[in-house]
DNA sequence: GCATTAACAGCCG
DNA sequence: CGGCTGTTAATGC
């Protein structure tokens, strides 16, 4: 278990709970280090966790049979997931990797139902963070189609820098080209001429180590 | 042919 | 010195 310093600093969805919302949650989750390239779980596990990601950056992806990877999404510091899984208790429908040594938050299943039932404030959240997520699987099957790098790396960035799903996002993330480009199914190379592309056009600006978003609606829209 | 991997030199912290 | 970036060369589909 945690402290209520502790949960108030890693979830901004407690920002409005009372004091009997805050004891149970922080009661029921635990923190949990990963490694670069650890899998929290398998496309298929069953995982009785709702996972925060308190450190670091989480790819939710997917292998093909054939051994091949795609990603979904990325979750950085502050993002929360598989809610859905938890709610349904159905097997993960996606692999969770540690693109880099990363820091996740695991709330057990049962501290999550007595939230849903008891808690107007979680509900709330829930909602918008549902709400959220079919927007960004609509997007996701434009996106299959897609084949423009410059396009998967502006997704990928707007997912990122996503104000409901990560409130506490400032315009600049510290990322490397090499990691965008596992968040993009690309190359570095690839990755590297598809940001001084979006740079080009006034979408972001290319840092070392890190990119800065000047125009996050344009990231988001970039290549319809 | 195109994109990915490999290799390497410059650069910044 | 170590990690990141930007190129170029080699390789694979």
């Amino acid at each position: 278990m945690i402290s209520a310093d502790r949960l108030r600093q890693i979830a901004f969805w407690a920002r409005e709970f009372n004091e009997t919302e805050i004891e149970q949650a922080r009661r029921g989750i635990v923190e949990k280090p990963l490694a670069k390239g650890d899998y929290l779980c398998h496309r298929g596990d069953r995982l009785d966790f709702w996972t925060g990601v308190v450190e670091g950056v989480v790819k939710m992806g997917t292998m093909s049979s054939s051994g091949k990877s795609t990603s979904l999404a990325g979750c950085r510091a502050g993002s929360w997931l598989g809610e859905g899984s938890v709610l349904k208790d159905e097997l993960r429908r996606y692999d969770l990797v540690a693109l880099r040594d990363s820091r996740v938050a695991l709330m057990n299943r049962s501290t999550f139902f007595w939230l849903y039932e008891n808690s107007p404030a979680f509900n709330r959240f829930l909602i918008r963070q549902f709400n959220e997520r079919i927007s960004q699987f609509i997007a996701l099957v434009e996106y299959d189609r897609m084949l423009s790098a410059p396009g998967r790396v502006a997704r990928n960035i707007a997912w990122l820098f996503n104000p409901v799903l990560c409130p506490n996002a400032a315009t600049h993330f510290d990322i490397t080209q090499e990691e965008l480009g596992l968040l993009a199914g690309l190359s570095r190379q690839h990755t590297n001429e598809a940001l001084k592309l979006l740079e080009a056009k006034g979408l972001l600006r290319v840092e070392r180590g890190g990119v800065t978003v000047l125009d996050l609606a344009g990231l988001a829209g970039y290549g319809e």
